[in-house]
DNA sequence: AATTTATATATGGCAAACAGCATATATGAA
DNA sequence: TTCATATATGCTGTTTGCCATATATAAATT
C-alpha cells in the first residue's frame, strides 16, 4: 500500500468549480453527507438527472469528488488527495453556510427509499 | 463609533468571484501586501489598466474589497467586514498557493516609483 | 485655461459555459 | 431475453462572462 499523493490543483480551477450553483451545492451536501449517489443528490437539489449527473462528471474530472459503483448505484465523496487548504475550504464553507443549503438537507431528509450503503472497508 | 456589521456574503457570489484568473491574482496579492493601488496591480499582474479596474469594481461591488483614495491613488484592501469564514478563505489560499503568484510579485518588488502611503489614520 | 496623468466606466463582439432534451450504457431483476 | 432503474454522454440553442476599444472624469502641472 503506497501513501496517496496530493492531488495536484491550481485555485483557479479549483475557485471555478465552486462557481456555480449546482455544483456548489453538490459539493456541501456531500461534504455534510461524506457521500451521496446521483439520485440522492437529484432529489435533494431538484434537479434532472442529466444536470446533476454532468457536474458530478465535472468535479470528478477536476479531482474534487471520487466516486464508487456499488450495484446499481454510483456514491460521490469528496476526493481524500485534496490538499489541505482545499479540504478546509470546503469544511469552512459549508459549516458557516448551512443556510445556502438548507432547504436541499430538508428535502434530502425527507426522501424515502434511500439505499442503503455497504461498507466500503473490503471495497 | 459603532461596531461594523458583517457582510451579507452568499458562498455562489463570493465563489464567483475567486473564479477569475486576475480577480483571484488580485485578491491574493492584496491579501498578501494589505493594500495595493491600481497602478500596482498592474505592474504586478501585467496587465492593462482597464482590464484590472473592471475586475476591482466588481470585487468591491460585491464586498470583497474597499478602497480609499489618497490623491491621485486608489488603494484596494479587503473589506474588514467580510464572514470571518470568507476572510479565512482568502487567507488560506493566498498562504498555501505562493507560487501560483510568485511571477506576480516579483514583478512587483522591482517597480520603481511606488506610490507612498499616507497613514491612514487621519483618513 | 490647457495639457498631462491617473483612474473609472460604457459598449459591442466573441467565446466559453450552461440548460434541456434525447439517447446511450450499465446493472439488476423478472 | 426482456424490462426497469440508475447513470452518463451528444447535441443544440441560449445565456453569461470576458476582452478590447473608446470615452469620461478628476486631479496635478504648466
Amino acid at each position: 500500500m503506497s501513501e496517496p499523493l496530493e492531488l495536484e490543483l491550481n485555485p483557479l480551477s479549483f475557485y471555478k468549480c465552486l462557481a456555480d450553483d449546482t455544483r456548489l451545492r453538490c459539493l456541501l451536501l456531500i461534504q455534510l453527507e461524506q457521500e451521496l449517489c446521483v439520485c440522492e443528490l437529484m432529489a435533494a437539489i431538484d434537479e434532472s438527472q442529466p444536470k446533476i449527473s454532468r457536474h458530478l462528471a465535472q468535479l470528478r474530472s477536476c479531482g474534487l469528488l471520487t466516486d464508487r459503483r456499488q450495484g446499481q448505484w454510483v456514491f460521490y465523496s469528496l476526493n481524500e488527495t485534496l490538499p489541505d487548504w482545499a479540504k478546509l475550504v470546503l469544511q469552512l464553507s459549508a459549516a458557516e453556510n448551512l443556510d445556502y443549503v438548507a432547504a436541499d438537507l430538508s428535502r434530502l431528509a425527507q426522501m424515502g427509499d434511500r439505499p442503503e450503503r455497504a461498507q466500503s472497508c473490503c471495497a
